[in-house]
Order: structure tokens, then C-alpha cells, then sequence
RNA sequence: GGGCGUGUAGCUUAGUUUGGCUGGAGCACCCGGCUGAUAACCGGGAGGUCACAGGUUCAAAUCCUGUCAUGCCCA
């Protein structure tokens, strides 16, 4: 807490101290810009960092790597926001926080854009042109935008070292990567099988879900039920399905275990017309779902027997197409296997399962042991062998020929027209395969205990990203799909024998080197198509076999993930550096990282180093348009940052965005809200900055001058108040940011600034400064002006890197980044003045009666410029040293207090509910309205007294609360506060001729001050002053005061006729004319 | 289809954890006031089906169930 001897709030820097400059008009974009050349030239970022040296007390940051191949969008500001204001509150609370850049360059989107400018639509496409220089395209296009996200960084004040980021497609970088996934390789954790995606073989490319989702299109297909044979059994099992060319591949049948299944009989011919192929004979059984018996069936049927799905499980079937598939080896093939995902929503109850096309049919065909062979190859068409009618053909070509087979074979129920959505490629308009694709997987399952243990340990930010968004995926984890079938990429480290099948991952540059053939090339980078012509010796003993490298890249996310390492090449080089850094102690990106960077680095970090990657991270909710959509290109709804920097500016934007909600709370951006963020906060900050240094620059102030000094103890009630406020509002500030809420910290220190510095401390401090003399009081105002505005600057300086920058650097001739956090640090002493809770609630109470001052004269239609005789106060705390002051905002020519609560009011009582309620229950309407009847000063007697019962029920203090209400002939308000009680406001509404003059001589002075300014003179500068009024005698006091307020030098009242030029205006039924000249 | 958020005045939002007095602000709008005080300030007004529908309760924006919209992720 503060200590009025040592709170001082000089920079802890040696400067020449200077009498602060008058500042002019605000231009935020000047001011903002005009600090960056200064912050480049004086290298404050780097001296903000290598200042905390002594501390040794680092927080470590790790930047999640941006991808520099689009444009930055608004929408891109609020996670570099939330980095850096972290950061630089770390810093100034005493911390050593390196901030090193990073760039995301490989993966999937950098291949599309580089494919869609060269027309290059297929895989064949990519090797015909070249991959060596498909490639160097891509590193191209990576950097496209590069510039636009260094001047949006620089611009908007995030701080980050830029000039040496870590870069995804360096070397050194995938040098780590692949010592990681080697240290994986180690443990047994990487292996191959395969991962069913949606596949186009015209372009020969695998998509990922979000490109999948940009090409699904309605088509109508044939739908067909077929008919599996049971072997040893006359029935069949009846199975639908959207996708014939699957039929050939089929190898299983799945059934709900607890699915209530139907054995029927057909009892006669169907009755309409049989639309299509296929049918059923009189007698012919089959086997479905209960549920779906009138839905699929088309014949008369007698139900034969009922029975769960669990006793299907087991039973054999004969093969559709027997060549297809070699089954021998597996037991399970052609049976009725149990699968959880079954449901009797569309369909029979009962699912074709082709192990390779589909994800469900291959997990359960893992878990089932079923054949895992191809019956379609990488081209899209059968493999050769599946049936003579179809073997090499396009399987979408195939699918009436496939029904017509069936059918002839007596194997068709029923075919129909099938309309739905269906992916298609988002190049070719195909339709897409989902096929099981050769990859290679980390085994995240053999890890779940591990990794959901360390999800644990991670702070999170709200704590349900962790906890639920996060929990959940963990729960259910499952193997990572890391390789990739494309160019741009991180290569996969591993390498297979082609003679003894040995498989051998490479976990540095030097290794590869050394195991690689005389005659493969050393390649230039690691890249493809440069690894790939790598070849290795196999180490296996006794083999002399070649090694070649699997042709895939890594998951890009698997690059973002080694963040944490690779950026400083660890474990090769800088592992001090790594050591120091890891765990990471934060992290920040938006929510739709959960799933990836956020889960990335916790896998890698589990798998490599069994650790947690980071301590705390905070994940963001998205920036969405004003009408609540996402922001994208396509939609061109993506606000450009530079609209708002080159109007209002950075901190504009900045303190938008941390005020307007919680950080991980979706937000519709509203440009009106940066506009009022700046009209707000900045503009009333920099004008309160604006009125102390016109002052300090006149009367040539110095905080420094130990002479001047006012010691905190010996100033005005003003001034100690504004400066407990600003105690308590820098401690609430940072206690919200310990919790996270930067938005309740961010408008609190808003409400102080705006209300309690602005429109209450400088108001009531303006007279004080206009004295010319030097005095104590205006000294300590100016003390007091000096350390709020500096304490604020520092508060504020994380979130609005900008303005308290500059006006902390006219105060006190210091950078605010190299400053120290007044409150809660461990590292840096507090520097908050003294607290004084008593005098802010009465400061609190005197305001709310100013305020109900003014409402007490609109509702007695008493303006404010004519005074009142007399005011009384009754009840409350004792304010009567704020009695002047207030007297003064209420305009009354006497401000007392009053114990005699009768003379003005009388009391009623309301109920309090929430008491009542628990007491009295569903009698609770009966005791309100009784209560409502009773005379409330009976009720206070008997409660008093402890008789009061109402229904029974026995009423105390507790179950009701009192309030003053004024009597007739006053005008007066009650205000009721739970900490000082009630307190009421009386004003006198008597009117003479005294007050009617005083009342006129405001109203001039208002109308010639006006005109002073309309004419912009100079604050201090004369005036001649002719005034003329009819309808009132203006007091000779009263016209003296007029004169000395506005300033005049000569000035005549009621002599000669007015100027024809003259102002003019009325007020209660009384002309004035005036003239005012310079 | 599944998981996790969000939905309160024309706009941006507080309040929801822990049910309780008339749902509180700001912007914009209207009326008035104040001002050598700024894109400011003060008083008042108008503007709410607290997304919708059920339920629990004396009492629901708040708790429960379902639905819709929207966002992220997964399928």
C-alpha cells in the first residue's frame, strides 16, 4: 500500500529533468507515429528487456507463428494485442521477457495458392512442372505478405523481434523437427497404417476438412439395399448403402448390439407397380432393423422372429464378389460384426463395411480383424482381379453395371434415387473417394494418461478450453496422422530398405549424411525433391540393402508444434537457451487453436519431453463483422487494420479490443467503438494531460524541486482523494489482470480517468491552477496532477503502448516501458499513494448529492445558474468539509446540516423480498400486501419492540428495509446508500430580487465567456464590456463579479442605447444585450 | 451428426458462478441543464418477449430439459 513519504513516481532512470511543454491539439496518428521513429532510434524495446537483466527473472513467451501468405485483418490484431500487453506488463513488473518472431511457412494452403497462379490442378500437374521448382513458388508465396505483417506488427505496437524469428522452413528448424520425431521413432511411437480421407485421383490429392467443406454440392444418386446370404441359413441380411463401387470392397456387416432386429417372411407379390431393379420372392427371408421394416420394405411381410442385434454378431455371409478380396487369412471376414455407431436413423439397421472407404469401416475393420485391401487403386478405378466386367474402370463409371450384377445375381432388394450432399473437388468438380491412404501416425493413444495429465497442469484461460474444449478431445484421442502426400513440407526423416523392409529414422543432417550413399547428392536444403534423391545404407546386419525415403511431408502442425525447440535449433545448438525456456510461461491465440497449435505442442511435448510445452495459455475468441460472421476473404467482410490506425490510432484499437468484452468472448467489431475509445479514454486523457502542462508550463512547475513539494498529508481533501482513488482503482486493475479479466480491468481505469480525474478532480481543480500567485494548494494540485497522470501512464502502458508514452516522457523525460508496475509485483517495489477508504466514500456520497442536486432542480424547474437561498443536508457521515464545494455545485447560497429528519421527511419501508421469501414461502404475497398497507412507522415501532407478526410470521429488521421520502414544500431527493445509509438533499425554492441578480449575473458571464471563445482570445487577454438589461436591477456586487470573471478591462452597464450589433438573449422575462471587443 | 462457446434495447455490452427490490451501462435518438471543458459533462425521456418453448420454485436473464440462430473444432 502506499507510503505518503516514499510514494514518488520519478523514473528510475537518470534524465534531465524539464519543466513540462505546453502540448497542443491531439493528432493521434502523429503522436503514434512520431514514437516509433522514437523507439527505433533510442532501441526501447531491446533496452526494456536487457534493463530487467539484474532481476534474472525470466517469462518466457513463444509466438505462435503466423502464416504470412494472406493479408492481416483486423481480426489478426486482437491475439498480437493479447501477446504483446502481457509481455509488457511482465516486463515492467520486473521480468526478463524475450519476445523471439516466428513464421509458419509450409503446409496445404501455401500448395493452393501456388497451384491455383500456375493452373497447376494435379499432382501430375506439380511433377510435370517441376517439384524443385513448384517448391521454390511456394517458399515465394510464403513471404508475400511478409512486409504487411511487419508494418501491421510495428504499427500497432507489438513488440516482437522480428528481425531474427524462427522460420519453419529453415534448415535449423527442420533439423529439430526431425530430432523430435526421432526421439518418437525411439519410444515406438511412430508407425504406419493408414488414414481414410476424401481423395480426388483426377488431381491425385487428399483434402483436409476445411477445403472438403468449400466443394460439397447436391447430387441425386443410386441407393441401393442389397441382399447378403447368410451361409447356413436361408436368410438374408438386408444392407443399404449410397455408394455402390464400395459394394466389391465389402468384407463385413455391422449391427447395433442392442438394435432390435426382424427376421420376415414375404407373404405375397407387392401390390403397385416395383419401381427399378431387384425384388424379393414369396417365401424369401430377410433380416433388418425393427425400425426400419415399413420404411425399406416394399412386399407384404409376416415377421418370423425378433431378436438383438447381438445375436447376429458372428454369423457368416457369402461374399458379393468372392475375387475381390483374398479373406483367408482372417476369420472375421464376411461376418456380421457389433458396432457401436449403428443406428436405425436412414438405412436398415445394418452397414456395409468396406474396410478402405470409409473412417468408421476401417476402425471397426482394425478392431474386427477384417481384410484391409484395396479393391480400387490410387488412379480411382478397380484393381485388376475384382471382376471382370469392372477391373480398371473408374468406379463412379461403374455403379449401374454394378446394380445391374447384382441384380442378375439375385442379390438386389431395391434400388432408388438418393439425394444429398456430397463433397467434390474443389479444382476438378469430381466427386471425392474417401480411401484409406498409406500414412504414418504418432501413437497419441499409448500416451493419453500422459498428456492428459499435463493438459492439467496448463493454467488455462478460460479455464473451460482446457478443461472441456481441450478435456474432451483427450479423451477421445486418437492416433496423430502426421504425414502428408504433398511437395511443400517438412520431408519425413524415414527411410525404408527396399530389400529387407528395415525401417530407420533419421534424426539429424549429420546422420543422414553419414549414412547416405557414395552416390546420392548432398542436399542443398531440406526439402524436397532434394532428400528424396537421398538414398541410405541399410544399418540392419547382413542387409546391403538401399534405403529410400518415404516420399511424404509432415503435417505442418507437427512444424508449429516444435516451436517450443526448434526455434532455437535445439538440442544442436542454443540449448541453454531452451533450457531457460521451457516450459514456456505463456501463450495466447485464438479458441480454433485448441485442436491445433494448442494441441500440437502439448503432444510433442509429451512425446518428446513428457512434459507440459506451456504454464498458462489464454485462448481468444474470435473478432467477427458487426454482423456476427467470421471475417474471410471471400466474403470480403475483413475490416483492414490501417482504417482505424491512420484515424485513431493504435491504442484506440487496442483498448477497444481489450474493454469491449472478455478475451475468449466472440466479439462483433464495431468501428464506432474504436471511435469511442478514443473520444473517451484517449481524447479525455490527453486533455487532462493538456490542462496540467498549459499550468505547469506557466507557472514553471518541476516535480523534481524538493521545495516545492507538498507532502501528500498536507494537501487539500481533493487531492488525497483522487489519489486513494486511483490507489484502489490500480489495485483492482491489477488483480484483474492476475484473473484474467483485462476487460474489467480496462473499464474500471476507464471510469476513473473519465470520471473521477476528468470530469470531477480537474474540474473542481480549475480555479486552483487559474490563481496566478504561487501557493501550496496549486503546487500540491499540480503534484497531485503530475502523479495520477504518471501512475495512470504506467497502468496503462501494457494495452496503449502510445499516448501514456508520450505523456509520461513530458512528465518525467522517461520511457513508461522502462518504468516499473506500481502494485503486486514480487520483483518491483509498490508505488501507489495512501489509501483512504473513509474519504472516498464520503467523496462518493458528496457526488451523488451533486448529482441529486440537479435533479431535485429539474424536478422543481429551478435552473442551475439561479441560486438557492439555502440547502440542507440530513443524515448520512459528517461531509462538512466538502460543504463548500458542494455548496458551490449546487449553486445555493448555504449548504448546513440537519438533524430534524420530521422538518423535511418521513419514512416508509419496503420489503426485502429476498428475507421475506425464505421466511415466509408461498405465503409471501399475502405478508407483501399487508405490509404494503401498514403504516410504516406502527410497523417500525412494533418491530422495535419485537411484537411484529404479519400472517404469523414474525418480522424483524432484517425483513425490511426503510427509505425517507421528502414532505411537501421542499424540493429534495433521498438517496440510499447500503454503506452510509440514507441521506436526503433539501433545497429552498424561495426566490427574491438578491438571487434573481446573482442568477443574471452567471447567465452573462456564461454569454460573454462564450463570446470570448467564439472570438478565440487568449485566455488571459482584456475586454471592453457593454452590457444592457431591462426587467431587472443588476446588484452592483453582482456586476462587479460579471467583470472580474469575463475578465474586462473597461466596461459600462446601462449606458446608452444598445449596439444595434449587440448579442442578445432572455432569461425569466429579462432582456440582456451585450457587446464585447477585444 | 458430435463436442465446446455465444445469443440481453437500433448498435456494443454488464448482470448468469451463488435465483430475490423496478434487468444496469455506453453509443445513437429526443427534451432540459451545465461549460474558458474535449469528439467532453450532468439530469430526464423513449427504447427489453433477457433467442424460443417447456419445467423446477413463493420467486428465473440466472437452475434443468429441448429447440433455433451463430462461431470454433471434430465427423
Amino acid at each position: 500500500m502506499g507510503d505518503p513519504l516514499n510514494f514518488k513516481t520519478r523514473p528510475q532512470v537518470a534524465r534531465p529533468m524539464a519543466v513540462p511543454k505546453s502540448v497542443g491539439d491531439l493528432d493521434p496518428v502523429a503522436l503514434e507515429t512520431a514514437l516509433m521513429q522514437t523507439w527505433s532510434d533510442e532501441k526501447t524495446f531491446a533496452t526494456s528487456i536487457e534493463a530487467r537483466r539484474g532481476d534474472a527473472s525470466p517469462f518466457t513467451f513463444l509466438e505462435g507463428p503466423p502464416t504470412a501468405n494472406g493479408k492481416p485483418g483486423i481480426h489478426h490484431v486482437i491475439s498480437r494485442l493479447f501477446k504483446d500487453l502481457v509481455c509488457r506488463w511482465k516486463t515492467m513488473e520486473g521480468h526478463i521477457v524475450e519476445r523471439k518472431g516466428g513464421w509458419d511457412t509450409h503446409g496445404l494452403p501455401v500448395e493452393i495458392e501456388v497451384q491455383k497462379k500456375l493452373d497447376l490442378m494435379s499432382n501430375e500437374a506439380i511433377e510435370a512442372y517441376g517439384i524443385e521448382a513448384f517448391n521454390q513458388k511456394c517458399k515465394e508465396s510464403v513471404w508475400t505478405y511478409e512486409a504487411a505483417w511487419r508494418e501491421m506488427t510495428e504499427r500497432m505496437g507489438f513488440w516482437l523481434d522480428m528481425d531474427d524469428p524462427y522460420v519453419t522452413l529453415h534448415d535449423d528448424y527442420i533439423e529439430s523437427a526431425w530430432w523430435s520425431l526421432k526421439q518418437m521413432f525411439d519410444k515406438g511411437l511412430l508407425f504406419r497404417g493408414h488414414k481414410v480421407l476424401p481423395y480426388c485421383p483426377q488431381t491425385g490429392t487428399s483434402y483436409s476438412s476445411h477445403e472438403v467443406a468449400l466443394g460439397y454440392k447436391e447430387v441425386a444418386e443410386p441407393a441401393v439395399f442389397i441382399k447378403f446370404k447368410l451361409t447356413g441359413d436361408d436368410a438374408s441380411v438386408l444392407a443399404w448403402t449410397t455408394t455402390p463401387w464400395t459394394l466389391p470392397g465389402n468384407v463385413g456387416l455391422a449391427v447395433g448390439p442392442d438394435v432390435t432386429y426382424c427376421r420376415v417372411r414375404v407373404t405375397e407379390a407387392p401390390s403397385g407397380a416395383w419401381e427399378g431393379r431387384g425384388g424379393a420372392v414369396v417365401g424369401e427371408e430377410l433380416i433388418l432393423a425393427k425400425d426400419l421394416l415399413s420404411a425399406v420394405l416394399r412386399h407384404q411381410v409376416e415377421v418370423v422372429d425378433e431378436f438383438a442385434g447381438s445375436e447376429l454378431v458372428g454369423k457368416a455371409y457369402k461374399p458379393l464378389f468372392p475375387d475381390a478380396i483374398d479373406g483367408s487369412a482372417h476369420s472375421a471376414a464376411w461376418t456380421v460384426v457389433g458396432a457401436d455407431f449403428v443406428t436405425t436413423s436412414d438405412g436398415t439397421g445394418v452397414v456395409h463395411t468396406a474396410v478402405m472407404y470409409g473412417e468408421d469401416d476401417y476402425n471397426l475393420g482394425m478392431e474386427e480383424g477384417l481384410p484391409a485391401q484395396h479393391t480400387v487403386g490410387i488412379d480411382g478405378s478397380f484393381i485388376s482381379g475384382t471382376h471382370r466386367l469392372l477391373d480398371g474402370r473408374y468406379v463412379k463409371d461403374c455403379d449401374e453395371d454394378i446394380i445391374d450384377l447384382l441384380s442378375d445375381e439375385n442379390k438386389l432388394y431395391r434400388e432408388h434415387i438418393y439425394t444429398h450432399d456430397y463433397p467434390h473437388c474443389w479444382r476438378t468438380d469430381h466427386p471425392l473417394l474417401y480411401y484409406a491412404m498409406d500414412s504414418w501416425f504418432v501413437r497419441m493413444t499409448a500416451v493419453k494418461e500422459q498428456i492428459m495429465l499435463h493438459n492439467s497442469e496448463v493454467e488455462w484461460a478460460p479455464d473451460w478450453t482446457g478443461s472441456k474444449r481441450m478435456g474432451e478431445w483427450l479423451s477421445n484421442i486418437k492416433d496423430w496422422a502426421i504425414s502428408r502426400t504433398r511437395y511443400w513440407g517438412t520431408p519425413i526423416p524415414v527411410w525404408i530398405c527396399a530389400d529387407c523392409g528395415h525401417e530407420h529414422c533419421v534424426g539429424s543432417i549429420a546422420e543422414m549424411l553419414e549414412m547416405k550413399t557414395d552416390d546420392s547428392p548432398i542436399p542443398p536444403e531440406l526439402h524436397r525433391p532434394y532428400v528424396d534423391d537421398v538414398k541410405l545404407h541399410c544399418p540392419q546386419s547382413g542387409c546391403s540393402g538401399e534405403m529410400l525415403r518415404e516420399p511424404y511431408v509432415m503435417d505442418c502442425w507437427f512444424d508449429s508444434g516444435c516451436a517450443s525447440f526448434a526455434q532455437w535449433h535445439h538440442p544442436f545448438e542454443n540449448s541453454e537457451d531452451f533450457d531457460a525456456s521451457f516450459p514456456v510461461d505463456y501463450i495466447c491465440e485464438a479458441v480454433d487453436q485448441t485442436r491445433g497449435w494448442f494441441y500440437s505442442l502439448l503432444a510433442i511435448g509429451t512425446t518428446v519431453f513428457d512434459s507440459i510445452t506451456y504454464r498458462r495459455c489464454l485462448s481468444l475468441g474470435h473478432i467477427l463483422d458487426k454482423d456476427g460472421k467470421k471475417m474471410s476473404k471471400s466474403r470480403g467482410n475483413v475490416v483492414n487494420p490501417w482504417d482505424h490506425f491512420d484515424k485513431e490510432g493504435s491504442d484506440s484499437i487496442r483498448w477497444y479490443m481489450m474493454t469491449q468484452s472478455a478475451p475468449w468472448t466472440p466479439t462483433n467489431f464495431d468501428p464506432m467503438g474504436v471511435r469511442e475509445s478514443y473520444a473517451k479514454m484517449f481524447l479525455t486523457l490527453w486533455n487532462v494531460h493538456r490542462f496540467h502542462s498549459d499550468y505547469a508550463a506557466l507557472d514553471g512547475f518541476d516535480a523534481d524541486d524538493e521545495a516545492g513539494y507538498v507532502a501528500v498529508g498536507n494537501r487539500s481533501p481533493l487531492d488525497r482523494w483522487i489519489l486513494s482513488r486511483l490507489n484502489t482503482v490500480a489495485n483492482g486493475y491489477h488483480e484483474h489482470f492476475v484473473a484474467w479479466d483485462f476487460h474489467k480491468a480496462g473499464r474500471e481505469l476507464e471510469a476513473f480517468v473519465v470520471n473521477d480525474l476528468s470530469n470531477w478532480y480537474v474540474r473542481r481543480s480549475r480555479r486552483r491552477l487559474w490563481d496566478e500567485a504561487d501557493s501550496s494548494d496549486k503546487r500540491a494540485c499540480q503534484h497531485t496532477l503530475h502523479e495520477v497522470l504518471v501512475t495512470v501512464c504506467r497502468l496503462m502502458a501494457p494495452v496503449a503502448p502510445f499516448m501514456p508514452e508520450r505523456i509520461h516522457r513530458d512528465l518525467t523525460g522517461a520511457s513508461v516501458h522502462l518504468a516499473d508496475w506500481p502494485v503486486g509485483s514480487e520483483l518491483v517495489d509498490a508505488n501507489l499513494p495512501p489509501l483512504d477508504y473513509g474519504l472516498e466514500q464520503e467523496m462518493a456520497l458528496v457526488r451523488t448529492l451533486a448529482e441529486s442536486g440537479r435533479r431535485v432542480r429539474v424536478e422543481a424547474g429551478r435552473r442551475q445558474r439561479l441560486p438557492c437561498r439555502a440547502g440542507w443536508i440530513v443524515g448520512g457521515p459528517d461531509i462538512s468539509r466538502f460543504h463548500d464545494l458542494l455548496a458551490e455545485e449546487l449553486n445555493v447560497e448555504s449548504l448546513t446540516t440537519e438533524d430534524d429528519l420530521e422538518r423535511f421527511q418521513r419514512v416508509v419501508i419496503e420489503p426485502n423480498r429476498k428475507a421475506l421469501g425464505r421466511k415466509c414461502r408461498q405465503d409471501l404475497p399475502a405478508v407483501l400486501a399487508l405490509l404494503a398497507e401498514a403504516d410504516p412507522d406502527s410497523i417500525l415501532l412494533e418491530i422495535d419492540a419485537g411484537i411484529c407478526l404479519i400472517e404469523g410470521y414474525d418480522i424483524t429488521l432484517d425483513d425490511i428495509e426503510t427509505r425517507r421520502v421528502e414532505k411537501d414544500g421542499f424540493a429534495a431527493a433521498t438517496i440510499s446508500d447500503e454503506n452510509v445509509g440514507d441521506v436526503s438533499l433539501v433545497l429552498d425554492m424561495s426566490l427574491d430580487e438578491d438571487l434573481l441578480s446573482k442568477g443574471l449575473a452567471r447567465d452573462i458571464i456564461r454569454r460573454v465567456q462564450a463570446e470570448r471563445k467564439a472570438l478565440d482570445l487568449d485566455v488571459e487577454a482584456t475586454i471592453g464590456l457593454s452590457v444592457w438589461v431591462s426587467g431587472l436591477d443588476l446588484a452592483s456586487t453582482d456586476w462587479a463579479h460579471v467583470q472580474t470573471e469575463v475578465r474586462a478591462g473597461s466596461a459600462a452597464l446601462n449606458e446608452g442605447a444598445a449596439d444595434a450589433a449587440a448579442n442578445s438573449f432572455e432569461v425569466d422575462d429579462v432582456t440582456v444585450r451585450f457587446c464585447v471587443e477585444a
